[in-house]
DNA sequence: GTCTATAGATTGATAGAC
DNA sequence: GTCTATCAATCTATAGAC
């Protein structure tokens, strides 16, 4: 019986984990009750309570949980060519238009965990540590050809679809993939000074 | 004095959107009630639901009326000089520390409109087009020298710096201040293909 | 137009049964 | 660990006096 317990357990824990990835993603955190989100895991908010102690304690589970299941399929699509544009498509595709599982609101997530941890000193560090680890992971598929630093890169990188992206949410003409595509390649050789201008 | 009643009347107007920036800008959309909005404007929740019907309109009103007091003072700053480096340094600076009268969070208050308007119809049209205004006011400072649009240079500029102020709020020392130079330069010239790689 | 007072719904969190 | 029931606080919005 312990067994099917423990299974219980770890399967409430991880229901309400992803119900309330998907629900804020939907209304926000702020806009998503307690109860609301225990509702969309099939359970009730005394689970929420015995499992995280409070709304903020789900929240601080699911940043740190909150692992990208891209990551290692973006790098494989990277690197299945030696084409500089086919690769950065790679990239761009795979943040615009998110992968089969994840939900297409999973980028308004990102900026509400982002504006959460601009006002929650638990929340900062860890929602730093997860762009640390996205910079890094980056700049590792980019392994730096050159001088430049690759860590710099990703940065530059990851700013620049973060920024597109919000744009092209609010007005999908407003960016095109050519404009996206033009930007990550001058980023990419940003080694050499403007000498020939 | 129907002049001193339409004076009250509008300068209510103006308190009540002013307070509603920062104190939106400081708790979010969400956490901020009608009435704390009216109590940071010295106004009663009455005041609100006169001037605006209810709380979105106040937040369409915000949307409409909020423009950069900014945009005329870093055009001044950037054509001041002749270096790339210096004008560029002095968008970035405007962007990461904002002027005298505005405050810390003014940049919280962007992405909390964004965030809001993204699920908001009324409002994302507002936000499109305050973007919008945002790519034509700068692709007309940088008038692009080249054959590059200057509007799309305009999109990716934005789109770097907001997305590098970003990684910054979570760990200042994740984005340098050359880092983000760097970007801008190597968007500013990204005309030429990569042909000497 | 602005206020006070209040209705009605919803919130985060707790207590106690199982 | 999970549920039901519930409290106190807070929310948006309305009604009516001035």
């Amino acid at each position: 019986m312990r067994r099917s317990q423990d299974q219980r357990k770890a399967e409430t824990r991880q229901r309400l984990l992803q119900a309330a990835g998907e629900l804020i993603a939907e209304r926000g955190v702020a806009g998503a009750s307690v109860d609301a989100l225990a509702d969309a895991a099939d359970r009730t908010s005394g689970a929420i309570y015995a499992h995280f102690g409070d709304k903020e304690g789900l929240l601080v589970a699911l940043l740190d949980e909150w692992k990208d299941a891209t990551g290692d399929a973006v790098r494989a699509e990277y690197e299945a060519t030696d084409d500089e544009g086919a690769r950065f498509a790679a990239l761009w595709r795979n943040f615009v238009s998110p992968p089969p599982n994840a939900s297409d609101a999973w980028v308004l997530l990102e900026h509400e965990l982002w504006l959460y941890a601009c006002r929650n000193e638990r929340a900062r560090s860890r929602v730093a540590a997860r762009y640390d680890d996205a910079r890094r992971a980056l700049a590792q598929t980019l392994h730096a050809s050159d001088g430049t630093s690759a860590e710099e890169v990703a940065a530059l990188f990851i700013a620049l679809m973060i920024g597109l992206e919000m744009q092209r949410r609010l007005d999908p003409d407003a960016i095109t993939d050519e404009t996206a595509l033009a930007g990550l390649r001058a980023l990419a050789h940003l080694r050499q000074p403007a000498e020939n201008v």
